[in-house]
DNA sequence: GTCTATAACCTGATAGAC
DNA sequence: GTCTATCAGGTTATAGAC
C-alpha cells in the first residue's frame, strides 16, 4: 500500500511524537523538557517515545537538525548567488526571514540558546569555515564599503530581522503590545529593513 | 570585627557560592544547571549551598534579579532624561551596552532565554507597562519621525547593540573569528551605531 | 504497535557528626 | 560553618503482557 498524505488529526504515531517534540523542545529547551511532556502532548504513552526514537537525546537531535536547517536555510541559497545584486540579496534575506519567523517566532531563541551549550550540533550542518567569509554576498559588501568590516553590515542586517523575535516576549510585556501589533510591526519591517540597510551602506 | 574587603582568592563562602552560581547559571541556564556543578565550581560541598541559600530556586532568583538589573539598568536612567537630546541618548545607550556586554557577553542570551519560560521573574523589576511607551526617548523619536512607529527605531538600536552577542557563538564558529577580532568589531560598533541610527531616522 | 509496571539512575535537599 | 552519608522524589528507559 502506497504512502498516504494524512489529515492533521490522523498523523502516524511517529509523526505525532515528532510534532509534539518540536513544540515542547522549542518552547522549553532541551534541559527543561521532560519526555513525559512530549508523550502527553502527543497523546500517546511514554514507552512509545522510546520505541520510536530510542532516547530523548536522539529525538532532540532530529528536531534540532530540522530547526537549524530552517534557520540557516534562508541564507545558504542567497549568499553565493552570482546572478543577483547586493540589493536583491538584502531584500531576499529580509523577506524570507520575516516570513519564516512570523510562522516560527521561537525559532531564533531556540536555535541560539541550544547552540550555546551543544555547539557540537552546529558541526552537523556547518559549511566549511570560510563559506561565509568567501561568499559573494560578503564580497559585494566589501566592494561597496572597503573601509568597514563587512560583518558589521551583515550582523546588522540579520539583527534587524531576527532581534525583534528574540526580544519579543520582553518587548510585548514592557509595552502591552498585542500579538497582532507585533505582526504588523514586522510586516512594516519588510519594507524598512532593505531601505535602512541601503542607508547604512551609504553612511560615512 | 568590621567587614573587610577580601581578595578574590579569599571570598566569603556565601560569596564564593554566589559567584559560582552566576557563572554556571548564565552559561547553562536554570534547567541544565545542577546544584552539584555550582558547588564544585565554588570549591565547597553541596550541603553548604542549601545551608546558605535554602534551594536551587532561591539561589537562581538572586542571580536572575541581579542579571536583569544589569540588563535593563542601562536603559532606565537614560530613557526619561529630559536634559539630553535624542542623539545624546542613542550615544549613551550604545556606549553603555557595548561596554557592559564586552564584560558580560552571555548576559543577553541568558536573560532573554530564561525570561521566555519564567516571565514571572520579569514582574519583579518591571516598571508600569507604559513606562517605555510614555518615555521621553520614545517621544523624541516620534517627534522626529511621526510617520513610523517609534519602536521600529528603538528595536533596531537595541538589536545593533545586543544582537552580535546573541549571535556570537554561531558567528565565531561560522567564520573562525577569534575573541579578539570580535571585541575589535564591537569597539568599532560604538562609533558606527550612533551614526547608523541617525541615518535610519533620516531614511524615507 | 501500544500499553502498564518497574528498573536504574539522577538530582535536590536534609540529617547528623565534627 | 563545614563535611559525609543518605533520603525522597522525579526522570529516562526498558521488560513484558496484550
Amino acid at each position: 500500500m502506497p504512502k498516504k498524505v494524512r489529515a492533521e488529526t490522523d498523523l502516524s504515531t511517529e509523526e505525532k511524537i515528532k510534532e509534539a517534540a518540536r513544540k515542547v523542545f522549542t518552547q522549553k529547551g532541551y534541559a527543561a523538557t521532560r519526555t513525559r511532556d512530549i508523550a502527553e502532548e502527543a497523546g500517546i504513552n511514554l514507552a512509545l517515545l522510546n520505541y520510536y526514537f530510542r532516547s530523548k537525546e536522539k529525538l532532540f537531535e532530529i528536531v534540532m537538525l530540522e530547526k537549524m536547517q530552517k534557520f540557516f536555510g534562508v541564507l545558504a541559497p542567497i549568499l553565493n548567488d552570482t546572478a543577483t545584486t547586493l540589493e536583491n540579496k538584502v531584500e531576499g534575506i529580509t523577506s524570507k526571514y520575516v516570513d519564516l519567523l512570523l510562522e516560527n517566532p521561537e525559532l531564533p531563541l531556540f536555535v541560539l540558546s541550544e547552540l550555546r551549550n551543544s555547539p557540537g550540533q552546529f558541526a552537523k550542518i556547518a559549511q566549511k569555515a570560510d563559506f561565509l567569509n568567501e561568499s559573494v554576498f560578503i564580497k559585494q559588501i566589501e566592494k561597496k564599503r572597503p573601509d568597514v568590516h563587512p560583518f558589521q553590515f551583515f550582523v546588522s542586517l540579520l539583527g534587524m530581522c531576527l532581534f525583534p523575535f528574540l526580544m519579543r516576549p520582553v518587548l510585548q510585556k514592557m509595552t502591552n503590545m498585542k500579538d497582532k501589533a507585533f505582526t504588523q510591526m514586522m510586516l512594516e519591517r519588510k519594507e524598512l529593513i532593505p531601505a535602512w540597510t541601503k542607508a547604512l551602506l551609504k553612511t560615512k
